[in-house]
DNA sequence: CTCAAACTTTGAATCTAGTTCAAAATCCGC
DNA sequence: GCGGATTTTGAACTAGATTCAAAGTTTGAG
């Protein structure tokens, strides 16, 4: 009796193809023009059909942003399971976020609205599960890197919890995505790559915290091969600066 | 021949008005439910009066934000004038910050979706010029508080511009407000009260810069001691915690 | 003071796009 | 092959942003 799994995997496609659509019709018109209707329509099904799966369009977002966590779940994971020390994988993490955002800005700039308090609350409590359940493995990737690093000696958590520690490098790469995206702001004083200058900031961080071996960024050289470094040995097979 | 300048005085008064009034209902009803509409009825003007003043909804919510800015470049005042070491003025920039959200939440969360590509590209130039131009001091007290620690010697550039050591403590401030407006992501590993912890963060960051005079941050009552001492020396007057 | 041109205000009408829902189509077990 | 359950459909509905022609007001020249 597999009709009703049949059932619940043509449902299941049918929503990623409603989604995928979403995503090609953000990418060719700017979500600002995305329409519901003409998702329903490049799919070849009537709007009622949209409906069925997506409570809203708030509802559609949320669960697009969610789907699209999994690209950037799937860069965590490389720098998860590389084998290297501890330190050279906190940074590799914010390197991955920065890639991420860098191969599909238009990803970060979803997310940005869909958290945004208006697009979040008009989507339905299961959507935001879903959608927060969908980033909680980079939280625990990057976890497990920090209480892999208290294990082996290289940190000391000083009363912190793993988390605790982990909100640090996080808050400074989101919070550099932030700014790096609002067009204008960083026109004015002249800043150079923002994201190199980010990766050096979260070296003077982790500095701070004493995570070892101890860097020192102000060295650019060494800084770039660092980062040049990560992206060939974690990232080697996609695109790179 | 004054009838020109009383013409636009009057049609200021009457925007700032409008912003009153939408400011108002957002309180009152969420963001969420902010019609154009009821904005010009609560000021007994008609929608096409509205409309003489901004392009569009959009519009008047970059306004609406860049207006907010006022509050927010007034905190940073403060501590800019505050005679205190550079080091400590520095953490007070952020702890400006953090009492800004912490006393205008909707503040925030309007200026995150102002900034959302899809609201910032809606809005016209010459707002988003305006917006920009509000938030300009921030970044000006800032960055002399980092000019005036190199000049006494607490810091060293190491080859970064001010701008570019504004940068870390900004992104990281912006990031921690961003991860706590995101209801549910804290809710999971509990992570007690994310300012103190930001504040944490923010001085291991500098550490790392190696401003002067260095502070232990794992000392949580020195920690505690310290945010409160800004607190009485800069925001005396304000509601504080 | 008068009047017409210029400018401003008005709000009903328009328009856009999200959402609903009754009818039609399809599916399913008997 | 049949009848009820489920799904799909898309025209109709709706909310709310935006427009614009008509009404009102101001200005300054005569």
């Amino acid at each position: 009796m597999g009709t009703k799994e049949r059932r619940v995997r043509e449902v299941a496609e049918r929503e990623q193809l409603f989604l995928d659509a979403a995503r090609d019709l953000i990418r060719q018109d700017g979500l600002l023009n995305l329409q519901m209707a003409r998702i329903a329509e490049k799919c070849d099904y009537a709007v009622g059909t949209l409906y069925q799966h997506f409570a809203s369009k708030e509802d559609l977002l949320v669960a697009l942003s969610a789907d699209n966590s999994q690209h950037r779940v799937d860069l965590f994971r490389r720098v998860g399971e590389w084998k290297a020390g501890t330190r050279d994988r906190m940074v590799g993490i914010a390197v991955a976020d920065l890639m991420f955002v860098k191969l599909y800005p238009e990803h970060f700039r979803l997310a940005q609205l869909a958290f945004t308090e208006v697009v979040w609350k008009a989507a339905s409590p299961e959507r935001r599960r879903m959608a927060l359940e969908a980033g909680e493995p980079l939280g625990q990737i990057c976890d497990s890197i920090v209480e892999e690093a208290v294990r082996c000696g290289d940190l000391k958590l000083k009363g912190m919890k793993p988390q605790e520690v982990g909100l640090g490098p996080w808050a400074l790469t989101i919070g550099t995505h932030t700014i790096v995206h609002v067009d204008g702001v960083l026109e004015q004083g002249d800043i150079g790559d923002p994201y190199r200058l980010m990766t050096r900031h979260l070296h003077y961080l982790l500095n701070g915290l004493d995570w070892q071996p101890l860097f020192d960024p102000s060295d650019e050289a060494a800084l770039d091969r660092m980062i040049k470094g990560i992206c060939t040995e974690v990232f080697n097979d996609i695109v790179c600066q």
